[in-house]
DNA sequence: CGAGCATTTGAGCGAGATCAAACGGAGTGG
DNA sequence: CCACTCCGTTTGATCTCGCTCAAATGCTCG
């Protein structure tokens, strides 16, 4: 049986305001792991929403298809966070959940967290709080959709995922990419070719190496001076926010 | 002083879960009601946050702005609905909310309605409805700015304000515009002449007719059919869970 | 009635899309 | 272990939609 309490990433699940007994009562929500190939879908759109899930390991995406074949991602899904969440309070999911790569997950059963946040109301901010996030989250993916040309959006969107790997204890400014460039751009709004165009680009800068899936962020603050440049005080705004 | 029991609005401020009793006791939470210019801010950008605020007159907008001045407006507030819901965990609000005509608001004090929400779980879940809507919102938007292209983003705009009005009881298919092109143009990831033109000619097919701010939709059908095509059963899906 | 702002419309331009082709790495089966 | 295949990636050439710059018109509100 899973543990939330031994659970490495519990302070990101579930941040702040609880203690270890209230913890140790999440366990009674969390009913049973779940192991997905790469490429398994943990759910489609419209299916019936009776849990939302904890990566464990692994990586996932959000994404909403239309008619005629285009994909938007809405969002990429590191271990230690959550899945599902803008389905909460929906009778069914409202987006496609894919995982990119084998990928381990708990299930959080949404009948027992709800009786269990009644009981915990300190529960119920830290929903909040995730919901909120999802929020910031969103609204600043507008703001990189909307004013963005596209070299500030791929910048946004590498420092971004910094930002998340290092405040999970995995390295800044190295790391793998678990998604195709066509998914990036997806999630960017852009194509494919425009997204390996721009690695090039920033390669024969110097700013980042790229070798296929791996990235190297060479020049973390020339990053930020062409996003923050674009961006203003309002990305460091936000991450001091997020920050608390 | 204002009452919740009282106010035409208090099922979409609050819907559903609540009985009468309880809906009284949310009188308790509202502190004062706020009359607000054209153009006059509600709150700026990392003003501390004490308060939400429910529309009772008027039309607002949420934005955030970037150092060289480039505007992405984030949202509009119709009648109705709540402003600020985006920052209901952080300290300081996340955007800049801005009347656009001469508005009124209630002020809702959220150390009040934490307190009250202790007690009253169902007022928890209103709360997680209303920050589940924002999320549902701000995905609809993403896949708007990645995925469709100008003509395709307006009337994605037109029929969702239209949707929206009509759900408070205003005409659906005839309104008066509260913004101007180039707020429209903000929000939807381009330029004001664009957003001109593509009234122009939409206008010249018939499918709507506009003279100035005052927009009729002609063929609610025809305009559906161009977003629809391009959106796929996802749209219709989403006004579906929407509605319950 | 006049000033300032919003809107419309035109002309030309450019960032990113599209179409096309070659390359390379990972997995599979012989 | 190697050859083959499939898919993801890179790179080039050309096109196009929406942007930029510009000028005229028309509301709105003092």
């Amino acid at each position: 049986m899973p543990r939330c309490s031994a659970c490495t990433f519990a302070s990101f699940c579930l941040p702040g305001g609880l203690n270890r007994r209230d913890i140790d009562r999440l366990d009674s929500v969390v009913h049973g792991r779940i192991s997905l190939h790469k490429g398994e879908s943990l759910y489609r759109l419209g299916d019936p929403v009776t849990s939302i899930y904890a990566i464990r390991v692994g990586t996932l995406k959000s994404q909403v298809s239309t008619q005629d074949g285009r994909v938007q991602i809405v969002g990429f899904h590191l271990p230690g966070e959550l899945v599902g969440l803008d389905s909460l309070v929906s009778p069914q999911y409202m987006s496609h959940a894919v995982a990119l790569e084998d990928a381990r997950l708990c299930r959080i059963n949404l009948t027992a967290l709800r009786d269990l946040a009644v009981a915990l109301p300190g529960l119920y901010n830290n929903i909040l709080r995730l919901m909120a996030n999802e929020v910031r989250h969103d609204h600043a993916m507008l703001r990189t959709l909307g004013v963005l040309n596209a070299e500030e959006r791929l910048i946004a969107f590498l420092l971004s995922l910094s930002a998340r790997l290092s405040a999970r204890g995995f390295a800044a400014s190295e790391f793998q990419l678990r998604m195709t460039r066509e998914e990036i751009g997806s999630y960017l709004g852009l194509k494919l070719e425009t997204i390996s165009r721009l690695f090039s680009r920033l390669s024969e800068t110097g700013l980042i190496t790229v070798r296929h899936r791996s990235v190297k962020l060479n020049d973390l603050n020339g990053l930020r001076l062409i996003y923050e440049g674009s961006s203003g005080a309002l990305a460091s705004f936000q991450n001091h926010c997020l920050a608390n």
